[in-house]
DNA sequence: AGGTGTTAGTTGCAAAGTCCCACGAAGTGT
DNA sequence: ACACTTCGTGGGACTTTGCAACTAACACCT
């Protein structure tokens, strides 16, 4: 029976860059470092594994966000002091940072935005964090590379350009206009909703939702 | 603190189809019942998810193989009536199934292969395992559309001839020749053991092993 | 009003990649 | 010698991709 908790790793896009959410611990161990956020499973509350991570979502972090996906388990002796054996289950959320102030919660000392290139550097974070970052970024880039659509990070109602420039955000490249959209085209992803358009500083642009299946 | 087990989904191509090995249950609940071998993490021998998953497919199945990759964790509180939370972590494992004879263990009645299609059925195995299996016949088959090679399939040398059938059999349709080659040569995933050739009744052919990173 | 700048959206084309089919090569068995 | 099988490669049709040009529609400036 091991010490079960989970942990979740909210990625968004701040300063047009890739960043992850992160707690500054308050307590033992770690206390001062940065950290995923995290907590216990409580099987008098928790429904399933998904249910768990929303709670521990909303409590930590204020936040109650749909796109949640499990990523991986990890376990094993020394994983954290606190207890002999130590088994963490690691969700991703994906957020459109602007519109999300999560607010520090439970056990945490303070929150902040750090580009995921830091914080997969070795050892920058707190237990086996680093790590389990990493496999978070890996997974969300080969869905967006396969157009698999992180819905997570955009609006309901958005236009091709605001998609493009996310998916080049995301995965840190620029991508070709035409070829783009031919392939969102194919695959019918998204679908125009009509006679919307985005008005601005230049020519209107259709505005799209994903494709209702 | 939820009541914590390793299943294996082991699969392997008998008769020239993938198929799940399955474990009738000798005790309650589910007895009698076909589901994936599976046994409790002990955290007084186990010194990582893997290793338990090892551990568990040694002492149920008298295998000790390589391949074993974790698949997703499911949990909930009534998913095993033995417990009032249960949390199983879920691994797959490929094995080249002529090769292997798996010998019933610890608390097994009998041991059999079974198609996928069969086990994937709704309501076929016991607790939640038939959806278990669709998740590792899935993300198996992905696996092998990107020649991601499922190393556990193959012996250590094999002719071009042989892997595209096993791919073949895996996938559930015909791959052309031409292509399939010349995916690997740009992938470099294979290389030819020079001078090495299959002879039988007609033209040798060269034989390859995976390529060495 | 007319010009300029910026983004939206489409089109054409060449290069690269894929699919399908066919052909020669190299063995065995009759 | 001939049929038969699998191995290995090559060619042509077709599709996908990457690049660039072009028009369209707005705001803003002079």
């Amino acid at each position: 029976m091991p010490f079960t908790r989970l942990e979740i790793a909210v990625l968004g896009l701040v300063d047009g860059e890739l960043q992850v959410l992160l707690a500054r611990r308050a307590e033992a161990p770690h206390a001062g470092k940065w950290a995923l956020p995290g907590g216990v499973l409580r099987i008098d509350l928790d429904a399933s594994l998904d249910a768990a991570a929303q709670r521990v979502m909303r409590e930590r972090l204020g936040l109650d966000l749909p796109f949640l996906r499990q990523l991986c388990a990890a376990g094993g002796p020394t994983r954290d002091p606190r207890a002999p054996w130590a088994l963490s289950i690691v969700y991703r959320a994906l957020v459109p940072a602007e519109n999300v102030k999560p607010s520090a919660g439970k056990r945490i000392e303070a929150l902040a935005w750090r580009p995921v290139g830091d914080a997969i550097a070795d050892k920058a974070l707190a237990f086996d964090h680093s790590q389990l970052v990493s496999q978070a970024v890996e997974s969300t880039r080969a869905e967006v590379e396969r157009l698999d659509l992180p819905a997570g990070f955009l609006p309901d109602q958005f236009t091709l350009g605001e998609l493009q420039s996310t998916c080049e955000q995301l995965l840190g490249r620029r991508l070709d206009k035409s070829s783009f959209r031919r392939k969102l085209a194919d695959r019918e992803v998204v679908e125009p909703v009509e006679g919307l358009m985005r008005t601005g500083a230049n020519r209107p642009a259709q505005i799209y939702r994903l494709h209702t299946r």
